[in-house]
DNA sequence: AATTCCATCCTCCTTTTGGATGAGGATGAC
DNA sequence: GTCATCCTCATCCAAAAGGAGGATGGAATT
């Protein structure tokens, strides 16, 4: 029996993804089961492949790493993800780990870096670089918006007026301002705009 | 004499950088002479190694893609590269071309693409995959920002107020309206909050 | 010399935004 | 039942933003 941990990779970018392949092959512990190039291709690789890690970029098409993570835990709720990414800001970090992710790592990092994290993961624990670890903290501080406030913002981002807004809700635009006002109270902003770079710069709202 | 193509990767990645250098040292007639994982380093390495073509990202510490490009091509007007990125907005295609970029790539090509384009850049010719020159064309019909108002942007983008713009550029509020008031003319959007965003899509001005 | 473009500044006006304050209804937790 | 939270809506007000229109001086081009 073949003691290699299975390792799939999900990745978009097809020569990130062969050469990830191609600098983890080289590694005799590990054995590359496969790789994907969408969340939704995630999902039926990982149900067929089952492997023991699973290295997991976030911005994908079809499906988002968070989501392809999410949904494979419901089936699997013992899978392990390493989620490298180049950035994506402090929303994508805490949202990651809150889906269940064991690691997040950045595509700077070393190679010996991420074969060691392939092994603690793998092995149960986790991992989480303290660059990352600090922008978890700071997560930790700021105060969830309320599923109203986040439609709010991503209308925001959209570049809507208030109007508008309370048009797309279908409702009043005392409310919108209502909920306007709370969420720059809580991101803790002056204005609008400043509310929607912020949004953008955590990755509370994403582009397309 | 060796008659292969003398390449240099600059991309700050490290394990993109190693999974670029691993794809294409598996190619004959390529020889990867050097690596640089920002700006500065890239400037330096190309003037001591003189590669036929540098393969660079546009994302870098230090010192950004773009400027790097220019920078050597004062002292090198013969250097050819290759933008190699995930895709950073159209207006970086249209900056990193005007800079002397003979090919933008995006890392979802294949790695033959990527090979075929380093000996068509090598060869003297130029490589624009048709999503991307689509994007250019785009570009190409948006009327230039003046300097003045770029500076306007960029502060709009920080989240700062007309006032507060005034304050910083030492100028009337009344001159920040009026410079505020053509760029929405210009990017053709109706407010502050349109602008910041879409100059953020666009790659008009960047975080950091 | 004439022209065009840019940056600077102005006034007057309307719309939008954000702040303060209050309040009713629904939901779910304790 | 009580309490907290969220969503909803209202009014009044001040500040900011945006539109219209015009004006000046400088620099570069023609």
């Amino acid at each position: 029996m073949d003691k290699r941990i299975r390792v799939l990779i999900v990745e978009d970018h097809h020569v990130v993804r062969k050469g990830l392949m191609a600098l983890l092959s080289a590694v005799p512990e590990i054995e590359i089961v496969g790789e994907a190039s969408d969340g939704v291709e995630a999902v039926a690789c990982y149900g067929s492949l089952q492997p023991d890690v699973t290295l997991m970029d976030l911005r994908l098409p079809n499906m988002g790493g968070v989501e392809a993570i999410t949904r494979i835990r419901s089936d699997f709720p013992k899978a392990h993800f390493i989620v490298l990414t180049t950035f994506d800001g402090d929303e994508d970090i805490y949202r990651s780990l809150q889906a269940g992710a064991k690691a997040y790592l950045l595509k700077g990092m070393t190679c010996e870096e991420l074969v060691s994290t392939i092994h603690a993961v793998h092995g149960g624990r986790t991992f989480i670089p303290p660059q990352i670890a600090e922008k978890l903290a700071a997560r930790m501080s700021w105060q969830d918006l309320t599923a109203r406030e986040l439609r709010v913002l991503e209308r925001i981002v959209a570049g809507r007026a208030n109007k508008e807004i309370a048009i797309d809700l279908k409702i009043s635009e005392t409310t919108v301002k209502s909920h306007v006002n709370s969420l720059l109270g809580k991101l803790g902003v002056a204005d609008r705009t400043q509310a929607a770079t912020l949004a953008l710069q955590r990755g509370i709202v994403h582009f397309s």
